[in-house]
DNA sequence: ACATCAATGCTCATATTGAGCATTAAATAC
DNA sequence: GTATTTAATGCTCAATATGAGCATTGATGT
């Protein structure tokens, strides 16, 4: 292999934990890496500085990323990862800004880890955080989220309508319809990705605009790439403020592969026990998979689905802390893995309709 | 961040074309990274060097990893990639033999692509090779693969019954069973990766054998953790011959990674078309879909779904090459992925009854 | 004309899914 | 104590989706 300039690797961890039906992800502070002139454009969020926790990968230490992984998360934040799944490494250039500066290229690797509601404790600056705070627009739980209708889809629209051409245009159209639902179509909640990519691009997230104040402050070429139209009109900056919270660097975006990546899991694995105790109600069950599916379920069907397809078995005690009836307690039945081909809790496609 | 010692990203792409019904890959021809006292234990195998197209990422010259991968593939292969995706980071010591012999550490990123049947032609030293040479057990269309149950199976029963305790067999024969469904459960036909890694601890594919030999040459630590039984018996030398064709480095394991990623991802995206020519018959795309999944599929249920799910449309065309009745020519039609969240060709579990 | 090979059309039983009604068992309000 | 409220749980019914197979159609080859 050629000789090539030097890279580093980051692993970045999205540590996700529910308590109280809201899904809630470990975040850090972090003295800014966004120089000043970047965030005087950040209205709301100028003094927002979280990221994910992250460290580097030490090939001397750690025989396998994972274990690297285990290892930092735990010095720096206190907690121990059981279920960890590797989700996607990114290596853009300019994901950093400190490249931009004269360092080295880095390449990030994200990882997804469930941890115990139980164990969700914050610990030095690691801070639990609601997840839907990043993405707003992903917690369909109480209807369609306003901010879609309000800001998003007339913004979107608007950026599609600035496309150069007409076969730009209609891309862009098909792209934003596809992935908002605008027309017919449903509202498929494992596309996160997609959206938070589609508002990056639309310069709809605080995201865009730093990482463009970032580029210019080096007068870099990318500056001329700008993709979002130069009008700082109000309605944009409105955008900005009600479509959540960024994070740095690139951590929104992984974030988003995390959530489209544990909603996919969740219709063929069963994940969702991981983060559940190991005696549960099913409507506590069914609340983890609705916060983090974002969509509420049918509690009959859902009751005959887990229990038809024998992913749980009742322990013989009674939940008798609630209000109305006395739930049965269950517990996961691990044997299903051996059973089944491909087990999990459905969430169905949601429908228009509806 | 803290100083790391050198490390270098390599890029992999299993590159997939289907071309009369079988589904092949790219290959090239290394010379042996294999030091020759590990090949020595080969037998069979002892002079196949075969690797995936592989290069080095190179953050000087390529604005992302997606353009790293199509800039080397096409140089040193001739081929333009089309859909490309993602697989897996893998960066395990002593995934690289250079690495013991005092290399840098090399982290490999996989990816998998797809390319239409008409650019399915070698150049240079790529070659077209078939899927199932290397992983033969997952080739379900002529019924269960005979080298199940003629050595898989009582094989790995006897690497099972092998374990140091009671829980720790009890775990193997766990795993063993979901598996490769030795019991009442199905074949999970997406489980591709645990397959090769069973087999892999278990000691039954060549990899296993040339990875201790190369071990013990530098005489690592690692010759201790060697996890399968010494005895250099009968019937696992001739599992090693009976299990396929072993590639350089991890690279049949990220070839498994990929069998199982777009065995899942069939289901619910309309990756098969990325395969096939513009316009095709039912049962040209039938046979593709069974060629990835490995199984066969009821031809009237299988045009029922796809059209059914409005997957394709007639082009108006006939197909007249073939024997029978003249097929209607279809094609894609694009629009489904506006229309509905997760289109896919389903390929139905596979239950053991059959 | 007839046999053969696929393509295509259609039916039927079974399973899965989406919605809702009804009943039961506790806690809380009066 | 009795009524009211809150959930849990049991059941039904219609609409789809899936798995298997029978029947017909339209070409080619003899």
């Amino acid at each position: 292999m050629s000789d090539t300039s030097a890279t580093e690797i980051g692993l970045n961890a999205v540590i996700v934990a529910v308590t109280a039906e809201t899904p809630r992800i470990l975040t850090v502070r972090r003295e800014a890496m966004t120089p000043p002139d970047a965030s005087a454009v950040l209205g709301r969020w100028a003094d927002s500085h979280y990221a994910l926790p992250f460290g580097p990968f030490e090939p001397e230490q750690h025989r396998t990323l994972d274990l690297g992984l285990r290892s930092w998360v735990e010095e720096q934040t206190g907690v121990t990862l059981g279920y960890v799944e590797q989700l996607y490494t990114f290596a853009d250039r300019h994901r950093d800004p400190r490249e931009l500066a004269g360092g080295p290229r880095i390449v990030s690797i994200g990882y997804l880890a469930l941890v115990h509601e139980a164990e969700a404790h914050g610990e030095g600056a690691a801070e639990w955080r609601t997840w839907y705070e990043f993405l707003p627009w992903e917690d369909w739980r109480k209807g369609r989220p306003p901010v879609i209708d309000a800001i998003i889809r007339p913004q979107l629209l608007h950026w599609a309508s600035d496309a150069k051409n007409d076969s730009a245009r209609l891309r862009r159209e098909e792209r934003v319809s596809i992935n908002f639902g605008l027309d017919d179509a449903g509202w498929d909640s494992e596309r996160v990705l997609e959206r938070y990519e589609l508002l990056y691009e639309a310069g709809l997230v605080a995201e865009t605009e730093r990482d463009f104040a970032v580029s210019r402050a080096h007068s870099s070429s990318a500056a001329a790439a700008h993709p979002i139209s130069e009008q700082d009109d109000a309605p944009r900056r409105e955008a900005l403020e009600a479509t959540g919270r960024p994070l740095e660097l690139d951590h929104r975006r992984i974030l988003a592969t995390a959530l489209g990546r544990i909603r996919g899991k969740l219709r063929y694995r069963p994940v969702v026990f991981e983060l559940l105790p190991d005696s549960f109600t099913l409507l506590q069950l069914q609340r983890v998979v609705e916060a983090l599916s974002g969509v509420v379920l049918h509690k009959q069907n859902f009751r005959r689905l887990v229990i038809n397809n024998r992913l749980v078995e009742p322990t013989g005690a009674y939940d008798t802390q609630q209000r109305g009836r006395p739930a049965k307690l269950f517990r996961f039945r691990r044997e299903v893995l051996r059973e089944r081909p491909a087990p999990g809790v459905g969430v169905p496609a949601l429908r228009m309709a509806g």
